[in-house]
DNA sequence: CGCGCGATAGGACATATGTCCTATCGTCGA
DNA sequence: TCGACGATAGGACATATGTCCTATCGCGCG
């Protein structure tokens, strides 16, 4: 897609990389479907994604896939097993043509001395993305489909509204229901003309009515389940001074 | 309880702290039932628990109380709001007399860029709750109670098997189902002869028949010092030392 | 244009879980 | 010791959700 350098002025990685590290970061593309970081795997790179789409799940001894979240960049990708553990625990997959930054784990930790920008950028994106999880979370044990899928569609569709899901399947696994519980929702939102769009399409229609649904769990608590996270580059708060 | 030298020694806080973050480290106990973070305050602290049990949860718009986890020492509180949020997410309750060393968030931002360590063991540390609620997560989603209620046993009561918890409204908020629904199980455990102890104490008499139950979802949640996961962190000498 | 495949829709039924309510037990204090 | 109160146990019923199965639809291919 573009080159290393393109990526690294957009994100200003400058700013968290100390110029060694930045130096070595290896770039690395993605087709759809393709697997970037395979569950299991042992720990050994550290990756930052800089372009496309990209979902993160386990699969689970029954065969199940509980789908953990949505990706759009600028995120990382196995930091949460860098100094934790030894094998990645979820595996994350390309929805659509991606491209990542690749970094040796070694490296990173070796170097990690002269880079406390990144390890507190780090922090900052696991705290999140921590928060992020128990939010949706708790929304998942506790309400019904009926209003995680509102949750999810006030969350996930933050602009127009013609935001849905490509795939009804993965959309049951992220809301955490089975297809049919799903479909059965779907049908009944369509009948009252809060959703649209024919066959496996979804389409908001008519968002007011899904907000007394959601209720003010979606407003609640300052994280936000998959693409609201773009409003946060770089997790590190400004706090953070030039030195 | 004891002199905060007693807990730098204990948990060898001289490796990850720079001995200017050590000596403003302020110590503050708690008793059974007292807040120790409140969800919502701004965020001005980070704490590290060192001694004691307690809590953390949110309380939803319906009143309904979610658990997120149980602590024991060491761990870190308020470290996942530190880059990343305004506001304390989770509330953090002592359950028994508990002890922490507290750390003015300010100080440990303008501290960080000379503690590479402190922010390697947090990032470490996040990612492992990351991965731990997660697990919990998927557990909670796709499992019936029965089977969350076997895992918690088995990742709960580790020695013996005395373990429980001492209030099953709490166990139940953790568990993500009604006192109802565990009640039920719980009649049903004694019943098979897994469960003993009348009245309230849960007492596991066949851990073995658990496993079954829980499948390969089992997962050690407890926190360990920071010694123990120095094992893998950079190369370089075990004290802290500059650069 | 007709066929066949894979995805979507939805019926029928079983199960898990929630809600409401009542009985019972234990503990603590007068 | 007795009685009140809070916690535990459990019945009855409603609801949410899962599983299994079949009908339909849309699209690509011959």
């Amino acid at each position: 897609m573009e080159p290393t350098e393109r990526y690294v002025a957009r994100y200003r990685l400058d700013r968290i990389f100390s110029p060694d590290l930045l130096a070595s970061l290896r770039p690395r593309r993605f087709g759809p479907g393709e697997i970037i970081i395979r569950s299991g795997d042992p720990v050994d790179e550290v990756l930052f994604f800089v372009d496309g789409r990209a979902k993160a799940y386990s699969t689970m001894d029954n065969g199940q896939r509980v789908l953990a979240s949505f990706y759009l960049p600028f995120d990382a990708f196995g930091e949460a097993e860098l100094f934790s553990s030894e094998r990645y625990a979820l595996t994350i997959e390309a929805m659509a043509e991606s491209a990542c930054l690749c970094l040796s784990a070694d490296a990173l930790i070796r170097a990690a001395p002269r880079n406390h920008r990144l390890l507190a950028y780090l922090c900052g994106r696991l705290g999140a993305k921590l928060n992020d999880r128990f939010a949706a979370e708790s929304i998942n044990l506790r309400y019904p489909v009926e209003r995680r899928l509102a949750s999810y569609l006030l969350a996930a569709g933050d602009d127009g509204g013609i935001i849905a899901a490509d795939d009804l399947g993965d959309l049951a696994d992220y809301i955490g229901c089975s297809y049919r519980q799903l479909s059965r929702v779907v049908r009944d939102f369509r009948a009252r003309g809060i959703l649209a769009g024919g066959r496996g399409r979804l389409v908001v229609a008519d968002r007011a009515a899904l907000e007394p649904f959601a209720g003010d769990l979606y407003t609640r608590s300052a994280s936000l389940p998959p693409s609201a996270r773009a409003a946060r580059p770089f997790g590190g708060s400004e706090r953070f001074d030039e030195r």
